[in-house]
DNA sequence: ATCATGTATTTTGTATACAAATAGAAAGTA
DNA sequence: TACTTTCTATTTGTATACAAAATACATGAT
């Protein structure tokens, strides 16, 4: 008997990924800096060709450059960059959005409303980064529940790369109330499942989004 | 002087990858098979260690699967993944579509009717592979008036796991029809520079495609 | 001082060697 | 015969060594 059929297969090139993306989205290898090869596979204890191996897979995903000879860097967001990735995401949400409404149980919805309450709840007390995270987890649930795996990929590709940058969206308090009504309009569609306004909250909350950041770019 | 600032930066791992993935996408590699690693180190004359980090790449551009210790596969579609990555690509092509009346200039348009022009000509006179390559071409070049990168990276990608697949759509000689009316509604709209318009006609132009395809896989 | 040129050092790219894992074949057991 | 089990051959994964390129530095000319 085996217990668990979910964590098979983390192969090492897996696990450099994940945690050399986690190392680039939080912010500690700095945008625009240099991948110092030598000294993050002694960091990360691997040789070189697993973590070259990884960087390929990070290059593909849009966070790493590389330049031959001249190596690696953390992928540095222009202006440009942001507001065509979030023209794009707000798009995909708002197809999200339709197909969720199409194709989630009434279970689904009960439980990201029930996230949602948990937001809120954490909103009033202006605990921002519970706030924060809870937020990436409910576009990401939202976005599962249209049931088009492609989608799901692409989506939390761009919100991974955005991941940093919208932080900053709710450091004024205006801002971040402005998130929030835009997130009550969003589950209020979706509770009555209607599709058509869902997505339009949705990609409404996300051009609102840039409105938020622009400015600190 | 330098005559060329275009062909820049070939890598080695460029050429691996691209060559792999039209290998991939001419179907010479078949869905489903094994990657044989040494087979064809031997035939690109490249060592394990591009190749492998080529690999990667293609993995990460969902065209390859990595099963750790048990080797590599082209990537087999399911009718679900055909369904799926339609259904994205018709949105993204939609919001393309948008965009691109928004942002082209006039002779940015000119050009692409010109295209659609030669087109015609070429269903008239029944030359598919031409009328085909043509095809996918339009298509990239709409989404690339769109100015917007990360949009153009997610078409290509998606047109080019596809491409196989689409090319069955033009067997029947009715189903090539109705993708050729679904091109002059789009040109039509393109024309008038009416956004929404095209971009539901790019968008009813996809779904059409699934109806084409559906049946064949 | 500035710039060019040549040299040393470091970094990057690729091949290869070795270790580990898997799949396949052969032999044994029920 | 079906089912293990063991052994072997092959394939895959990782480390390392060597080659090639780029960068940094120093020297000398203008």
């Amino acid at each position: 008997m085996v217990s668990s059929l979910e964590i098979e297969n983390r192969s090492l090139h897996d696990q450099v990924v994940s945690k050399v993306r986690d190392l680039i989205i939080e912010g500690i290898l700095e945008p625009g800096s240099r991948i110092d090869e030598a000294d993050l596979i002694q960091k990360l204890g691997v040789s070189r060709t697993p973590f070259r191996e990884a960087l390929r897979t990070l290059a593909a995903e849009g966070l790493v450059i590389v330049r031959p000879s001249r190596g690696s860097t953390v992928r540095k967001l222009t202006t440009e960059d942001v507001f065509s990735m979030l023209e794009v995401l707000g798009h995909l949400e708002q197809l999200a959005g339709e197909l969720a409404c199409q194709r989630a149980s009434d279970q689904d919805i009960a439980e990201l409303v029930d996230l949602h309450n948990r937001m809120m709840t954490r909103y009033a007390a202006r605990d921002r980064m519970p706030y924060y995270k809870m937020n990436q987890e409910f576009h990401s649930r939202l976005t599962a529940l249209s049931q088009n795996q492609p989608l799901q990929e692409m989506q939390a590709n761009l919100q991974a790369r955005l991941k940093r940058i919208r932080y900053i969206g709710n450091e004024k308090p205006e801002y971040w109330a402005g998130a929030v009504a835009d997130h009550e309009a969003m589950v209020a569609a979706l509770k009555e499942r209607d599709g058509p306004r869902l997505g339009q909250a949705m990609a409404t909350h996300i051009k609102n989004t840039w409105e938020r950041v622009k400015d600190s770019l």
